[in-house]
DNA sequence: AACGTTCGGGTGAACGTTCGCCTAACCAAC
DNA sequence: GTTGGTTAGGCGAACGTTCACCCGAACGTT
């Protein structure tokens, strides 16, 4: 367990009391050079480093950040995890924060685990994600009036601190893209309507639709799970007519999805970047080694948990932040499956 | 903002010293049932919950588990990130501990890192994972006596707590597989032998070949990176000879590399699970969405989680704890590629 | 010579807990 | 009526910081 060195022995090594060594370590001290430069050998020699916990205690602040995230089920993967919590560490660890992840829970329980968190005081603030229409986490840290930053949007009636990506404006560029390729017939597979996130890309998809002059079909907009048997079946009914009456092309909200209509195709012997364009979302890591490599649409994700914690820390000093709203943009990677 | 429910708000509430509504919360007290029952409501009225850093602060313990992670590279992903921290999260909250992830760092920071949060008392115990050969880490928790498991193993004349996959076996079980489908051709796409990890899933490669009665030929060992780049190299130039002196059969050391390897294989004409066989290490959750599905080697990740922490509490403690080492074991995953 | 002003540093208290020790009151037994 | 044992709960201290305030000495000014 070995020493823990603590201000009153730094004291004693310096010869003076330890509420004086606090102010030279803090700056603000009006001390003789020689005192000084004592104090600070002794802390050198000892390596005395402040305990966190009683600074914390002091300040009345833990200096954590809590962030929990939804646990991808067994087949997929949360590629976005590691870069997400990545840079907010990073960002948090220069602003002298933690953070402190926390495992997810459903329903009632979700609220309590955040209150908890505040009542015992572990936390200063929180990065939530995974954020629907009427999240009840919403209501409650603004009802608490708690600092936290939304990764997501929820109700546009609410007003609260957030980023989140431009899922319209991904959805338009892919759409733009297919239409600079030549492709009038172009369907869509698409989360269902309860889904914030799938509502704003598919957004994206109709604007694109008009501002092009298309025609938007009902029949082609597929609307079900994010998974890869969805895709699949989706891609499955959408391409199932004449080569005359189907559609050229599909936009898929994500890579699992598009992965799905890629077999769905390849299934029906079609050729794909050829017979048929498919373009998922979210650059999902393996997406570039598929068969063949999947056009998509790669989020600032990196940015994203940067500017979360970058907000966050301004409302937890107490402070304005510079902006209260972020919408980054994403960005159309072409491979060679549309 | 609002909650500073403090004891002693409790005991004016309850009508008694702060320090008693301490001893009832913490079932020590020699009470009487009406006061007991009294202070119990004004807990319940007020929302009393005790504050962590002052607790931490008086038991000297952060309750914190360290833990870092080396960020993976851009277009790889860290696909047992997010299983691995769920479940160690699940199992420390069980115990009253939490995890304070940290931004990995190479060279002598590293270590700086890890001295840094012991010094400052910000944790009572570190998950080290990615280790290596001379992991300076160890040695330096070693000598510091610090609490620690490590996920992975290093020196052999190193005795230290930690948890592994057993990747021989794993190996081993993609050889005998192979074997038992009449392939007696088998190459492998292995790391340089500096990696421990590597090194330990090779030696299951051999070990399987020798106790077929295999030849092993050293042209067919390839050692590099784990990339889909080394993979599909490596691949091009085991299966460049022709069909009656290349192997049949190809085990990468992990997903990334049999990828690669697919690539390679298709690229020259050949039917993968027919021409060739090709066998993955992680079950990456894409591979299983490839053509054709991978088979693979799949990592008992949640358990491995629980594990280390549980061991790390003993620790903690100052117990000892109920196992030291702990190899758990791998399993094939047949799919489609062999 | 009396009076500010700065410099150099000490002192007590507080953050919210927990823990060991003390004590007043009650009761029974001698 | 003294002793002794229990019961119910109070009290002070401590964990390691920081912060507001205090104080003596040296210095310069009127």
């Amino acid at each position: 367990m070995s020493q823990k060195v603590t201000l009153k022995q730094v004291a004693i090594h310096a010869g003076v009391s330890y509420q004086t060594v606090s102010k030279v370590l803090n700056g603000q001290a009006q001390v003789s050079k020689e005192t000084r430069d004592r104090i600070m050998k002794a802390v050198h020699d000892l390596g005395y480093r402040p305990n966190q916990i009683a600074r914390n205690m002091r300040a009345k602040r833990s200096h954590m950040i809590g962030y929990s995230w939804v646990p991808t089920s067994p087949n997929q993967v949360n590629h976005i995890l590691d870069q997400f919590l990545s840079s907010m560490l990073q960002e948090a660890a220069a602003a002298g924060y933690h953070l402190l992840p926390f495992p997810f829970r459903e329903g009632q329980a979700q609220v309590d685990d955040y209150r908890e968190l505040i009542n015992t005081g572990r936390v200063d603030g929180f990065v939530i994600s995974s954020v629907n229409y009427n999240d009840p986490r919403i209501a409650f840290l603004l009802e608490r009036k708690f600092p936290f930053v939304a990764f997501g949007r929820s109700n546009p009636e609410l007003d609260f601190p957030n980023v989140d990506i431009d899922g319209a404006n991904g959805l338009c560029q892919a759409v733009e893209y297919l239409i600079s390729r030549h492709h009038r017939r172009i369907a869509a597979i698409a989360w269902p309507e309860d889904s914030r996130v799938g509502n704003d890309r598919l957004r994206g998809f109709f604007e694109a639709m008009k501002a092009g002059g298309l025609e938007i079909r009902q029949e082609w907009i597929e609307r079900g799970e994010g998974t890869f048997e969805f895709g699949r079946q989706a891609a499955a009914r959408l391409l199932g007519s004449s080569s005359s009456e189907r559609p050229t092309a599909i936009v898929a909200l994500n890579d699992t999805q598009a992965i799905g209509a890629l077999h769905a195709a390849r299934q029906l012997g079609l050729e794909i970047g050829e017979d048929v364009a498919i373009i998922g979302f979210d650059d999902a890591p393996m997406s570039q080694y598929l068969f063949p490599p999947l056009t998509t649409i790669r989020q600032p994700i990196h940015e994203a948990g940067r500017e979360c914690v970058e907000i966050l820390v301004a409302l937890m000093k107490g402070n304005q932040p510079l902006k209260r709203n972020v919408l980054l943009q994403p960005e159309l990677i072409r491979r060679n499956s549309a």
